[in-house]
DNA sequence: CGATAAGCGAGACGGTACGTCAAGTCTTATA
DNA sequence: TATAAGACTTGACGTACCGTCTCGCTTATCG
């Protein structure tokens, strides 16, 4: 929400602000992102269009407000095990993204390319945050020396993640537990220092099967 | 451009038809994709606003029509060494998707969501073509028999051509070929049948340096 | 009709011009005069746009060519007595009216207001031939030596005749054989030279009762 | 103008009724009822659409509010005598309906034919006020006993004022002065208990020639 | 008999206006 | 100052007709 000077004057109604998000997050399942108009947010939540104006400025800033309070927050693994944590990092990856509505995920960020600072904003707070916890889970394997040493963790990071955002904005495949499980497999034969060595371990932990 | 019933009435003059599609282009470039109006269009086109709807029915199909002329054929390379194919293609698929304005392929994407059959015709159009380039490709590796047997090809191709995807999109990290070469590296490890000899094929193309 | 030169071509088709008239005629009943459009008509006919701008240079001359059809030919009443005649030419002039559809009356005068020609071309075809109707009988009862001297002609058939047109126009108060008698009886005592006497005749006809 | 809530927001701006008012009077001048476009309308008043729109929902109730304006007030004479109050109600009844624009009293009333609540306010306002000054006249006269006693109110109404506006409508001859007062002199012969005591009564008054 | 000429259905074309909608800004009165 | 209500300009939406045109075809009359 819009940052206040604290002097005087009468204070916000703080119920506007969750009754504004209420009615957005319920347009947007009723009529998706594109037909979704302040005019009718405000309607629709019973407050002043001024209202609106004066704690979001535009409807992107709206959409990724509600976005962002709807992802909660991001929490990586750590079970100490290297597949292991990879295969809940992206199955937690795969979660947020969903439970934050992959749909109107695509439109969001369409509206803010072109802007410099609403695409920063986005990244900041939709983007990152999943993403990072994937980072820090290959992050924490290479200090242990599970990875060869010349990765490219950015690049490791993005053939991950980037499997997830894909397939959930084309739609064109699920994505499961197995179907990630077995993508880490794969990419962790080619970046893996000892693949079978850490195969190994998870079958210990046995939480997930890594044939 | 509309299918029409062939009989009779006057046909349709296809000036109109360039001259629509080469506005929407100079639109597109010049403001972007959200401020695309048709009206603008065929103002721009020196086009009643009827001719354009006459052609392509809403706005998405008329931008599909556009990016669709830019892209052009795709056609896969053929050089008979997979590693090196495999770089070509990658390459073909961010090169394809660049001159097509990466830029206008997400908000097109979002703005076709919401609608199966606008979706399908997104798919079909600048979806599929390149990303089937790096499928055959690939199909031809595991027929030639350097890929392992339980590779999973749509999880293969998504891994390789998301990536591209990913990064023009998101627009965090850039895509050369040296670095889609890396990645293509680093997935065949996990999953040709023995990938040093991939290697050592490509290094006698001297292609581009797999290292 | 539009008139045509004989020589050469195809003949027009005369199916077409009563197809046409038709459906001016259904339409006109059912959405009335302000929405009928030349391309309905057209559609509705079953025939080209061309064809009817043809015949009919716009939609004043064809709704009128349409009430000139239903109009039919007007003969005023001869029946030798002034007061019955007159009765007869009234209510003949209702019936024409009404028959032709008053509510289409008005907006094509509307119409046709504005235009110099389109004006004479309506006044002739569709108010001046029952109006004459009127004319023709005062001017007998004249030449009888039935009416005073100093009449106005123009003016007393001004007085009948926009009494029907008026209450019909306006539907705030019916037109029927009863009132129209009374306003000829009011009338013919403001202009007779003894109507006691005419009175007398009409009752000996015991056409009407005029008390 | 449209009625209102009284409560909040913010109040019209006076200056754009007006504005509008005198841009529909401009208008009409220069191109009639027919071209009359709200979208002209709102062109020339230097105002948005939907400012008017807001205020009159469709172009009739528009030309109205226009011709209202025009119209003013509408009070009938009162000389005490019924010949002279006659011709005057007559005068005053042609020169309201002149001054409104009698070219566009038809295209109007044909517009608002067809619409039940559209025709109701078109005679409440254009039609009613003139013609009950007339009625008003009548009936005093008949309070005052100069008129017979089986006269027909609305029939004696409706030959006098239908006379005005049927010359106005069809311009197929003139109304002035002298042509009303021969009208209201047929008419009254007709009419009166005593015709020759109210012609000397007027001619007391010298207002107007009854011969 | 074949040339000429017009009729004809179909529908493209540039216009113009329709009536609606939302954007983002503003003005007022009230809290 | 915030708030609700709502006026305001701007600009696009998608639709509907206008009256004109081009096309390929059909149907007459005339030389």
């Amino acid at each position: 929400m819009g940052q206040r000077s604290v002097t005087g004057g009468r204070p916000r109604d703080a119920h506007i602000d969750t009754a504004v998000l209420d009615a957005v997050s319920a347009l947007l399942e009723e009529d998706g992102y594109r037909s979704l108009a302040i005019e009718k947010v405000a309607r629709r939540a019973g407050v002043s269009k001024a209202a609106v104006y004066r704690r979001w400025p535009n409807r992107q800033l709206l959409v990724l407000a509600e976005l962002e309070r709807r992802m909660g927050g991001v929490e990586p693994p750590r079970t100490g095990c290297t597949l292991c944590d990879l295969d809940e990092a992206l199955a937690l990856f795969a979660r947020t993204f969903r439970c934050m509505g992959p749909e109107f995920f695509s439109p969001l960020l369409a509206d803010c390319s072109g802007d410099e600072e609403l695409h920063r904003r986005f990244m900041d707070t939709l983007f990152d945050p999943p993403r990072n916890a994937v980072r820090d889970t290959l992050e924490r394997a290479r200090e242990r020396g599970d990875l060869r040493d010349d990765v490219d963790l950015t690049l490791a990071v993005d053939t991950l993640a980037s499997l997830v955002h894909y397939r959930l904005l084309f739609g064109h495949a699920p994505v499961d537990g197995r179907e990630t499980a077995r993508a880490v497999a794969v990419l962790l034969r080619g970046l893996a220092r000892d693949f079978a060595a850490l195969e190994a371990e998870a079958v210990g932990h046995s939480a997930t099967s890594h044939g």
